[in-house]
DNA sequence: GCCAGACCTTTAACATGTTAAGCATCTGCC
DNA sequence: GGCAGATGCTTAACATGTTAAAGGTCTGGC
């Protein structure tokens, strides 16, 4: 199969992109109603699974870059939800952990959070989603294995967008 | 199945993310070479499979918000690789099309592009392709209809990370 | 013909993604 | 013990995602 073209549109990447997107759509209410964002979000859960996170561990379970991840924590800080300890033995090193306030938001949210989620594994199908799972399981380890060597690029200084984007004012008498 | 509790780094959305992530991965070096980002890439693809398109077509094509597309195509302009146009019959419309020079470029990638994605297909494995194609149009088509209401949303202004992040500066003399 | 509302694009403001560089601290090797 | 390099986090600079609003333009109903 796969056949001659899969026009551009539908491209793999495309539609994975397309799929978490029409997944998130069903969250996101929800998120918002509490003035959290998808990311703020998953830096929540992932504290809520254990006591105490040091950031680059964050990092890698809610898949948010350390220097996003150090913009962000601020907030949430500030917010009071998460607080910063100190590592014991090494001064580099912070550790995040949940506050009191934190978890109890965690806790109101869940059932509603797994409400959604039932009503989406009943839209999609229970054996459709755990194919589905496995599916994603195996490409993400049949991909990452030669990935050890080159991380995240993007063109480098000379890259197109460089110019000013003044240019469309001489545009603007249409 | 689904087991009872999935980690939250392993739940749906988290893993279409690393999934488009590892796939883009394998792309990213040979569009780096070229000094286009990922989003310029598929503005030239969609562009590539017709002679022209409104914004808000290419938008839904290339899965960018117009607002970022209309700020991101000044650049593409001034580099030559796209040119802008006016509707024939409404001037609020603006029409874009590859350049002579954007269509080149198009033309010269496409054999990498291919042979990255047969690369792809091989490591995957061409059945289970087409079955993971399958799944997210299945997903999409599932998720998207009552989706027609409610587009995309953020927290109001009110949100959590409102205040400035300076609070952490009393934190540097640790 | 005119006007209210819809539509298309842009701009502004902010949050986040991404890379590189900076700074402090730690670790291994001498 | 001291020092070079590695490590952990932050900051800066820029590109992109996201929302709201602004500015033209169009359309339908009158």
């Amino acid at each position: 199969m796969s056949g001659p073209i899969r026009p551009f549109e539908r491209s793999l990447p495309m539609q994975l992109m397309r799929a978490r997107e029409a997944v998130m759509a069903r969250f996101r209410p929800h998120l918002n109603a509490r003035n959290l964002s998808d990311q703020q979000w998953r830096i929540i859960r992932a504290l809520s699974e254990t006591d105490a996170l040091e950031i680059v561990e964050l990092s890698g379970r809610c898949c948010i870059h350390p220097a996003s991840l150090s913009r962000m924590l601020p907030a949430l800080e500030q917010e009071g939800l998460v607080k910063r300890h100190n590592h014991a033995r090494d001064q580099r090193r912070s550790v995040m952990s949940l506050t009191v306030r934190g978890r109890r938001l965690f806790r109101e949210m869940g059932p509603e959070s797994e409400a959604i989620y039932a009503a989406l594994a009943r839209d999609i199908g229970a054996a459709r989603l755990s194919q589905l799972y496995a599916m994603l399981d195996a490409l993400i380890a049949t991909l990452e294995q030669p990935a050890i060597v080159n991380r995240k690029m993007r063109p480098r200084k000379t890259r197109v967008a460089k110019v000013a984007s003044r240019a469309r004012s001489a545009r603007s008498k249409r």
